[in-house]
RNA sequence: GGGGCAGUAGCUCAGCUGGUUAGAGCAGGGGACUCAUAAUCCCUGGGUCGCGGGUUCAAGUCCUGCCUGCCCUACCA
């Protein structure tokens, strides 16, 4: 990557239909936001967009179970999951919504340009429907006895007792989910994503790509050797209309919301560029070819990225099979990396909130800090297998890694410095052991930075720790508590691991931002070190979108950040007593978040 | 049914294109220190690398079969 680039920096779209737990945000939030702080502290510039996915019928089902109308019910969960990412510290240039006028005319804009490329087949296909609402039961929420085992909860799309494949048609005696009707079976006009047609074309732009997790390299690859058609309409009165004549004004009939889902990158760029007061800004990561994009997702949202987006985005360039010219948009970038993490689970067993196997972003938050929740995701997370969140491992990792390592560093230098000098003490000449832990610090910042620039954060905050570690070790090593009598060495030494402390202030922002910030403040430092989003309550910018009265984004300032490097401390900068910059957890909290669990 | 991933010390995991006695952290045992949220530092025991075949001078690492778990298979990261 050259000198500075501009990188999108995508996340998964939360989807509005419930709180999000802490999956969720292991999955997509907090890797991508190491990777964003990271990248803007390299001098890179960086736009990470997302929002909440609001259309979709499991967003009509949980506003009607609440007695809200689906517009209703995805603000409410836009505004609690904003509150959340917020309190997470997660940098969003822009999260936004995909109810906005904005995402509307940016998706039926996508939309045109690839029916008048001639990648958008319409065709005619049974499928089944709520007789009471006239909308489209999705095959998941169609149940009945299974004609392979007999089953009787079989679901439309499988059936969990033999796992074969169903079509909702061959269930014996079908019935919604939802309010226990028997659907209808009707042969509807629908549109379809020509993915065939990109075939080919995908297949060439896979090969150009590197770096990639392998497993989702190969899992992408075998998706492209069977492709069809994908439907992207459906009968609803919720989501996009279908911008054509004789369509567009009919109320049962929307694009499907995977479809409009993934457009949201780049119409979320849009919107942050005309909020930002320069409407063209969105074509620097979007046209320039030297621009990078990594998209953060679970691996359920593989193909969607890796398969589906791509072909979206080849078939508005025109570079489908079957030609075309790039629309009003211009010519698009696909995406560079898709980063997938598997999945975490909980004590065991798979997060579901209907089983009450969950913790909330919130509740968590509620009780633990946030650079908690984030040393665990980043130290033992989902990267490449799917990991499992205990509460033991939990309070261990927090006791004895980020507490007792880091935390209790800090603690103890500054707390040492203060006592002894008041301030950052002035150094005599430094002896080998002192050039050694600043040259290993210094170090880190190379080692560090080029894991949490491929993706590894796990790899990347463990040799953030073994620095802590380093410089433990020479507090161990020299003492300084003993040398009341020679205040020179003493002040060295303490200068010494005080500049390491620095230094690792600053390794550790991208994971543990709030934390440093603090760390920062202790040692004298004035102003904004890890930069915070916040939210702002805004207007829809345009008509015609669905988001109901104005709504909060998260946004944020994020043009000064420090730089990665090592900043030299200046001697005689005073120095206060600390408090302890994390707090140690009672052993007690691991029953007891289990008797929560289980009430 | 099809496909992907994983199965390595008590626990959580590293082990890239196959190559000397399989590594780390934590937990366990022993010791040192006292600046610090009893934190830190040093030493240390512990593994038939899921199971069975095969390729090779050589396999945790490649091939094959099986077992187990997770995920995708057209709307939950």
């Amino acid at each position: 990557m050259g000198r500075m680039t501009h990188v999108l920096t995508a996340l998964a779209w939360p989807y509005a239909n419930g709180p999000r737990h802490i999956g969720h945000v292991a999955g997509f939030g907090v890797p991508a936001d190491v990777f964003a702080r990271y990248m803007r502290m390299r001098g890179h510039d960086v736009l990470m967009v997302s929002g909440t996915d609001e259309h979709g019928t499991p967003i009509l089902v949980q506003a009607d179970s609440e007695g809200l109308t689906a517009a209703e019910a995805a603000a409410k969960y836009n505004r609690i999951i904003v509150e959340d990412l917020d309190a997470l510290g997660l940098s969003y240039d822009l999260f936004t919504r995909t109810t906005t006028g904005n995402h509307y005319q940016t998706v039926q804009e996508l939309f045109t340009t690839l029916y008048g490329n001639g990648y958008i087949l319409q065709k005619k296909t049974l499928g089944a429907i709520s007789p009471s609402t006239g909308r489209t039961l999705p095959d998941r929420y169609i149940e009945g006895t299974c004609p392979h085992c007999g089953f009787d909860s079989a679901r439309g799309d499988q059936c969990d007792n033999c796992g074969r494949q169903l079509d909702p048609t061959d269930l014996i005696d079908p019935k919604s989910r939802i309010n226990g009707e028997t659907p209808k079976f009707v042969e509807e006009d629908h549109f379809f994503l020509d993915l065939p047609a990109f075939a080919d074309a995908l297949n060439a732009w896979l090969d150009t790509r590197t770096g990639w997790r392998t497993n989702v390299l190969r899992f992408t690859k075998n998706l492209l050797d069977e492709m069809h058609p994908r439907p992207i309409s459906r009968d609803l009165d919720w989501g996009v209309p279908i911008p054509l004549e004789g369509w567009v004004d009919r109320p049962d009939k929307r694009l499907y919301v995977w479809f409009d889902a993934v457009i949201g990158y780049l119409s979320a760029t849009i919107e942050w560029a005309r909020r930002s007061g320069d409407p063209e800004a969105w074509k620097r990561w979007w046209q320039d070819p030297e621009a990078v994009s990594y998209y953060f997702m679970g691996k359920d949202n593989i193909v969607f990225h890796s398969e589906i987006w791509p072909a979206m985005l080849l078939g508005a360039n025109g570079e489908g099979a079957g030609g075309g010219e790039p629309g009003a948009l211009g010519k698009l970038n696909l995406p560079t990396e898709v980063v997938s993490s598997e999945f975490l689970t909980m004590e065991g067993k798979q997060f579901s909130s209907s089983r009450r196997v969950v913790i909330y972003v919130r509740d968590f938050l509620e009780r633990y800090s946030p650079d908690a929740l984030r040393y665990y995701i980043c130290a033992a997370g989902p990267e490449n297998q799917d990991s499992d969140f205990t509460w033991a491992e939990f309070l261990r990792r927090n006791n004895d890694e980020l507490v007792a390592g880091w935390g209790n560093l800090v603690n103890r230098s500054i707390a040492m410095a203060a006592k002894n000098f008041g301030a950052v003490p002035e150094p005599g000449e430094l002896e080998d052991v002192d050039r050694e832990l600043l040259a290993a610090t210094r170090t880190a910042f190379d080692t560090v930075g080029d894991l949490i620039g491929a993706n590894k954060v796990r790899a990347g905050i463990g040799e953030a720790m073994k620095a802590v570690a380093a410089a433990n070790k020479y507090l161990a090593d020299t003492a300084p508590w003993k040398m009341k009598e020679d205040p020179k060495r003493q002040g060295t030494v303490l200068y010494t691991v005080l500049q390491a402390v620095s230094d690792l202030k600053t390794i550790m922002s991208p994971f543990l931002p709030h934390s440093s910030q603090r760390v920062h403040e202790l040692l004298g430092g004035e102003g904004v070190f890890a930069p915070m989003p916040y939210i702002e309550e805004v207007a829809d910018l345009d008509e015609g979108g669905a988001t109901d009265g104005p709504y909060p984004i998260l946004t944020g300032d994020y043009s000064d950040v420090p730089k990665w490097e090592s900043v030299p401390l200046v001697p005689g900068t005073v120095l206060e007593k600390p408090t302890p910059v994390f707090t140690k957890l009672e052993p007690s909290i691991v029953d007891e978040e289990i008797e929560r669990l289980n009430a």
